[in-house]
Formats: C-alpha cells, sequence, structure tokens
DNA sequence: CAAAAGTACATAAGAATCTTATGCATTATT
DNA sequence: AATAATGCATAAGATTCTTATGTACTTTTG
C-alpha cells in the first residue's frame, strides 16, 4: 500500500529538511532510497517532485550544496544552512502540532475504527 | 497561530468527510465554523476551496444534497451516499495511518524536540 | 434606522506543488 | 551484452488551494 499522492502533499519540504537535520547531509538520490526504506515502501518520493523542491530549499537559503564525484558520476550534497536549522525545527514543530490536531478530528466519535 | 497552507493541503476532502459522517447532515458553512471551532483557529477552511471540493464529492457520487430555505436564505444540506461511507472509513484510515508514518519519520533521532 | 458584520452560496484567475514523462550519463548486475 | 540501478535534471499538464470578487439575505450595533 503506497499512500494517495494528495496526502503527501505539503510534507515534503519538511521531510527533507527533517532528514538533513538527523544526518547533517544527503543527496537526492539517497533521500529517495532513505524515505522508501523508512516507510516500508509507503512514501516514494518521486525525482520530479524532490529535485525542485531541493531546488527551492537551496535558493531561499535553507539548504548548501556541494558536488563530489563518485567515479565520474556526480552526487549534489546537501546540508542545512543555520537558517535552515532553525526553519526545521519550526516546520517539524508544526507539523507535529497539525498532526495531533487532525489525530484529535478524526477521533471524534469514532474511537473504535 | 494558523497551520500554514501547505499541511492542510490532500486532507480537506477527509476532513469534510469525516464530519458528515459524525454529522449525518451538514451545510458548506456550517463546515467552515465546526472545524474553525474544533481546532481552537487553528484550520480555517476558505469557502474557495471548500465549495469546489463539496461540488467535487457531488459529482463523485459519495455525498448528496438538498436545498432547504431559512426565510429565504438557501442552505445546501450535504449527506453521505453508501459510496461516501465506504470511501469515509477508507480515507479516514488511510490518513491515520499516515500520520503515524509521518510521527514515526519525525521521531527520530529527536525524541525530545 | 442605517451601517456594519455575519450568514450562505458561488466562481474565477493565478500560484503552488505534484505527477508523469522524458532525457542524459555512469555503474553494477545478470 | 543487456538490463537494472544510480544520479542528476527539466517540462507539460493536472490538481488543489489562495485570493478576490460577486450576490443576497439577516442580524447586530451605534
Amino acid at each position: 500500500m503506497i499512500y494517495s499522492s494528495e496526502l503527501i502533499k505539503g510534507t515534503l519540504k519538511t521531510i527533507v529538511l527533517k532528514m538533513l537535520e538527523d544526518n547533517t547531509r544527503m543527496y537526492g538520490y539517497e533521500m529517495t532510497q532513505r524515505v522508501k526504506e523508512l516507510t516500508h515502501e509507503k512514501i516514494q518520493i518521486t525525482e520530479g517532485a524532490l529535485y525542485p523542491t531541493l531546488h527551492v530549499l537551496e535558493e531561499d537559503g535553507l539548504v548548501t550544496t556541494e558536488l563530489e564525484y563518485i567515479g565520474k558520476r556526480a552526487r549534489k550534497y546537501y546540508s542545512l544552512s543555520p537558517q535552515g536549522k532553525t526553519k526545521t525545527k519550526e516546520k517539524v514543530s508544526e507539523l507535529a502540532d497539525f498532526m495531533d490536531t487532525m489525530k484529535f478530528l478524526l477521533d471524534i466519535k469514532t474511537q473504535s475504527a
């Protein structure tokens, strides 16, 4: 089972930031694999969604990049900037708060389910 | 504090269906007020987002409508169809599952926060 | 009692974000 | 040798939301 795509909307940026908080640096492809693995395939980040998001984070100054070569193949590592670290804490706690609120909404009258 | 709009994306349809499951019938404006009240203003559903969503639910056969007049003012009540009831259970349990997964992702290495 | 605020519907242009498809190139596996 | 995996990227189109606007009735307030 894979979550319907609409659910994941709006959380991608936060997921990326959170992973970078935990791993100091990661590259794009690695992120797609990590999320897949951590969620037992339930969340699949597509490259078409990820790369534009990473570029926006960079434009916004939340991440910095380093290009490295493994043999002849390029890898672009992303790390949180100081502003990125602050932003990550904000986004993560907002999402946690939001999920508590949503859980409350979903639990009303249907404590069983 | 109001949640950033991107967070709410993708959950609106589920919220609406869930409210209709709990209340047998509601009208649009009522839904906006109910959510605002239940979430202490943290989630504000705008009419520009809600009405098109309701129309889609109707087109998809998940809800039925009844028009009523309070004096001269029209109210459009929405109720779940049988398919809507089934769909609601699916959507609600998917969202609950998704939130557990997200919580797991956010808790990694940052059990404090 | 007039003005403002609230109730109640609706649509439409534009923005944001994601999907799907495609492209290129290198490296590992079968 | 062919296929799959790694690794980046972009672009057209779809979806969904924001913001603005419009209409009209009803209630509250100064």
